[in-house]
DNA sequence: GAGCACTGC
């Protein structure tokens, strides 16, 4: 258990040589000390002790906040729920401070301390707390007297004040040199100047930086660095060191590029209302810190309350290896139980070595004579890494007795019996070999996850199970949903192994502002006032996070040297990866560095030295509607599960605090245990026809662990009969087999397999590709927008359609020998065109394996549009007279998402085929492409009538 | 005229 933060742990060393008494802050952390004290004099005597020097000032104070808290001790114990009591005058008191300050300030004497009539309060208080009598008496007259002791010294104060007033009046009609003077004494008035006269200097040395760097600007400041995440590297580490050697030249251009952006806002903001923006600063600083402080006071029945304590396994034992993993004390109890169960489900937190060392001790034990070692990952680099590591540790060759197997990566042999693999892969293995003959042991890692493909895994291996006694089972998962895995698995025994977390206190700040500038405000309140340690700041996504960001950067400039130098760093799976690198980089001594993150740092990436988590409560979510075939991407509550993997990652190399910008209420009653499984929320095609593919017919009792709904169960299959890929009975056809072969969407499949029949599989399967890598081929810079358009329209030309240009894009890429610079000069992120080459690469085996002839007719554009229409008849649009388009066999209305190239073509098109449905703002087509309704007769008689299509375009057909 | 959390085969 973490010891009772003193002053000066809470208040940076740094803070109090520059802050008087009155700061909001230290006013804040004396009202904390006074919580414990008995007399005002105790208060004072410890602030003096910490070096925080207030002179009269701090007596007076000291005073008025002994009896604020007697009497909120009062209040305390008169209420049934203590916690909300201290809380609530907690904030009384906070605000009583304000008050305090004001009266001080405006030097309007009269206004009588009402708050003090509680004196006979501080007296009850104390009998309520268990002091006795005598002592009782003894401070009714002690506060008698503090309240004359805090007339007088107020009086004393004003008059000061006003002395320092005039001289600051005096001083303001001088030059900004004479600002130094009232810099060097410190006063909390005069920080407004202080600040202004440094921003006015700022404001100064930009807009010469400004004006030099547009006098030297060679026009090409722009760069977009290589991104893509070679698949041949290791481990993380190894991955960003190689992507940042990689490309330094680029990279440092970029840094200049966002310097000099950074420099232009500095101007636009300096020069438009410098005056009034500073003011607001200071308010808004010393005011949010207010608010956070209100409830983030160190107190210790608070902190008993909310505080998390997480396991916690002493430092001495990292770095000792295999055998000082907390895993280790467990062995003989793990292979005993493994010996005994057929099933086991293991709890087990990040670092408690389950992962690497499992296996190596089932490999021990003998498990791997009779048969392989599965272990599976969510993630790819996850695989790569930990099998790295296990070869290391059992001294083998990568590959060799240790291997793993990944998409587009195979990297095991004849002789390997641990092999790690994603869990994408396995699902792929059983595809081809549905008994698993040739492994002993299955482990599914992160089962917490709850990816699809885990998901899929489950009810296979329980299935398998019973076919198999030989065959033993590790669920491994975190703690919240362990006992559901044990049902689902016939009540299989689970065993939790510590991990190595130390603990993490949780607090929580109910959000009063906007939730990006509560962010900021927490950022800097742990900033300024708590011990060294890296934050990382849980946000949505890339726009909250470049907010924040900016945010941040103009507080950090405006306080300067004041506060410690903070390292702002931004983090999102976008991110070029060089970029991503950047959170690794050592920082100088004293500076605090900040990671603004996604979801990415949850789960991903671990950061060492994180010692403050900021967690918004927050995340996006994905989400699919069966009914309107349409996919949206929502910012949804995080769940319990979620908010606790969060502030776990405070706990990773010492005892950490994490701030949640939400209510404990809110925690408690509002957010989910656990997300909603992936399977629940996503489109099920693909995911039916591979367990089509697996001979799994009856869906019905298909043991799901949480089942997809029954509309999007009959959606997919209705979609894979029409595809031609079930026939009337419901079983596989021959089509379907092949279109299970290919590791794409069943729609795209269908569109490769059509293809060879209109003799252009070599476009189509570019296109499927590229349809395959989200929607990141085009980059567009904020900066930099309408060139980023223009080459992209450059593609476009003729109105040719997305898909077409799509095409051309890949091989124009091609032409120019896959040049990463090619794809700087037009806006095309690098990172997913080389992920679309290893997908067409893939593709290509695949489709000489099944005998599809790879024909080609770049110029036949309606030959390639055919067959793309042969896997997506069902998403054709229809244009109404409103400009916008109706869905066949669907009821919504949807548009031409703006940045598809159709949709500024004029007329119109009236007939397009295309990708997808998202909802974003509106509901929209994403990937659009003209057709002609003709062509529907011709490729889906089984799906559209001509009475049907004749009712919208009779001439057409 | 809008905006893409994160994975995986």
């Amino acid at each position: 258990m973490p010891n009772e933060p003193s002053v000066k742990t809470l208040v940076s060393e740094k803070l109090m040589s520059f802050l008087r008494f009155s700061h909001p802050l230290v006013v804040q952390y004396t009202a904390a000390i006074s919580q414990n004290a008995n007399s005002p004099e105790e208060i004072v005597d410890k602030l003096l002790e910490y070096g925080v020097d207030g002179g009269d000032d701090i007596r007076s104070l000291a005073a008025d906040l002994f009896l604020s808290v007697s009497r909120s001790d009062k209040a305390a114990a008169k209420g049934s729920n203590s916690r909300r009591h201290e809380e609530k005058s907690l904030a009384d008191l906070a605000r009583k401070q304000r008050q305090y300050r004001l009266i001080v300030a405006e030097s309007d004497g009269d206004d009588d301390d009402d708050h003090d009539s509680g004196a006979g309060g501080a007296s009850s208080s104390k009998s309520a707390s268990g002091v006795v009598g005598g002592e009782d008496d003894k401070k009714k007259r002690k506060a008698t007297d503090d309240r004359e002791v805090i007339r007088a010294l107020r009086k004393k104060s004003r008059q000061e004040y006003l002395k320092k007033r005039e001289k600051e009046k005096l001083q303001q009609l001088d030059d900004w040199i004479a600002e130094e003077k009232v810099l060097l004494e410190g006063l909390e008035l005069s920080e407004v100047e202080r600040l202004e006269y440094k921003h006015n200097k700022e404001i100064l040395e930009a807009t010469n930086k400004f004006s030099e760097s547009v006098a030297g600007s060679d026009g090409g400041e722009y760069r977009f660095p290589e991104a893509y995440d070679g698949d041949g590297l290791i481990d993380q580490r190894r991955r960003f060191g190689a992507a940042s050697k990689r490309d330094t030249g680029g990279f440092e251009k970029l840094e200049s590029w966002e310097d000099h952006q950074l420099q232009k806002a500095t101007v636009k903001f300096g020069s438009k209302n410098r005056k009034r923006e500073a003011d607001d600063y200071q308010l808004l600083f010393d005011d949010s810190l207010y608010k956070l402080e209100g409830q983030l006071l160190p107190g210790k029945s608070l902190d008993e309350e909310i505080t998390q304590k997480l396991d916690y396994v002493s430092k001495k034992h990292i770095g000792d290896g295999r055998k000082c993993l907390p895993i280790y004390q467990f062995k003989d109890k793990l292979l005993q139980m493994i010996r005994d169960n057929q099933v086991l489900v293991i709890v087990g937190e990040t670092g408690s070595g389950k992962t690497t060392q499992l296996p190596q001790y089932l490999h021990e034990a003998g498990y791997t004579k009779q048969g392989k070692i599965i272990c599976t990952q969510p993630r790819r680099v996850a695989a790569m890494s930990v099998a790295a590591r296990v070869a290391v540790e059992m001294g083998v060759k990568l590959g060799h007795e240790v291997g793993f197997k990944i998409r587009f990566e195979d990297c095991t042999s004849e002789k390997t019996v641990v092999e790690y693999m994603t869990d994408g892969m396995l699902l792929r293995e059983f595809s081809s070999q549905p008994d698993l003959k040739n492994c002993s042991v299955i482990m599914v890692d992160e089962a917490h996850e709850r990816t699809v493909s885990t998901d899929i895994i489950f009810s296979l291996v329980k299935d398998l199970a019973r076919q198999r006694s030989d065959l033993k089972l590790l669920i491994s998962s975190a703690t919240l949903d362990a006992e559901k895995f044990s049902d689902y698995f016939d009540c299989a025994p689970i065993l939790e192994i510590p991990g190595r977390q130390y603990p993490v206190d949780i607090l929580y700040k109910q959000p009063v502002d906007e939730i990006l500038e509560e962010a900021v405000a927490a950022t800097l309140h742990i900033h300024v006032t708590q011990q060294p340690g890296d934050i990382l700041v849980f946000l949505t996504g890339q726009e909250d996070i470049e907010t924040v960001e900016e945010m941040l950067r103009e507080k950090v400039k405006h306080y300067g040297s004041k506060m410690g130098e903070l390292i702002i760093h931004p983090l999102f799976a976008n991110l070029p990866t060089e970029l991503q690198a950047r959170i690794f980089d050592p920082i100088p001594e004293k500076a605090r560095k900040v990671i603004l993150a996604t979801n990415i740092a949850e789960t991903s990436l671990t950061i060492e030295g994180i010692r403050y988590v900021i967690d918004s409560g927050l995340c996006k979510l994905s989400s699919y509607s069966p009914r309107t075939d349409m996919g949206s991407l929502q910012v949804t509550d995080i769940s319990k599960a979620s908010a606790m993997q969060r502030a776990g990652r405070a706990g990773r190399t010492g005892p950490g605090k994490c701030i949640r910008l939400y209510a404990p209420d809110h925690f408690q009653n509002q957010m989910e245990d656990n997300c909603v499984p992936e399977i629940q929320r996503s489109d099920i095609v693909s995911v039916v026809l591979t367990l089509k593919a697996l001979g799994i017919n009856d869906f019905k009792n298909f043991d799901f662990m949480d089942p997809p709904s029954d509309e999007s169960m009959i959606k997919a299959l209705e979609l894979l009969y029409a595809l031609g890929a079930l026939n009337s009975k419901g079983d596989l056809t021959r089509i379907g087999k092949l279109m299970a072969e290919f590791p794409l969407d069943p729609k795209l499949s269908r569109m490769l397999i059509a293809a060879e029949k209109y003799g252009c599989a070599e476009e189509v399967m570019t296109i499927a590709a590229m349809l395959s890598v989200d929607n990141a081929i085009f980059y567009s810079p904020k900066n930099l927008q309408a060139m980023a358009e223009n080459a992209k329209k450059r593609f476009e030309d003729g109105d040719v359609g997305d898909h077409i240009a799509l095409l051309r894009v890949y091989n124009s890429w091609k032409e120019t020998d896959f040049s990463s610079g090619w794809c700087r000069e037009n806006f095309i992120q690098a990172r997913s065109m080389k992920r679309a080459r290893d997908v067409r690469d893939q593709l290509m085996n695949l489709m000489e394996k099944a005998g599809i002839e790879l024909n080609s007719n770049p110029n036949d554009l309606d030959a390639i549009k055919k067959a793309i229409m042969s896997g997506f008849f069902p998403h054709i649009g229809i244009l109404q007279g409103s400009g916008s388009y109706r869905i066949l066999k669907g009821l919504q209305n949807v548009q031409i998402h703006p940045k598809s190239g159709m949709a500024r073509v004029q007329p119109n098109p009236r007939w397009v085929v295309f990708h997808e449905l998202v909802l974003t703002r509106k509901e929209y087509m994403r990937h659009v492409s003209e057709v002609k309704p003709k062509w529907l007769l011709e490729i889906a008689p089984h799906y559209y009538e001509r009475k049907e299509l004749e009712k919208f375009f009779p001439r057409q057909l």
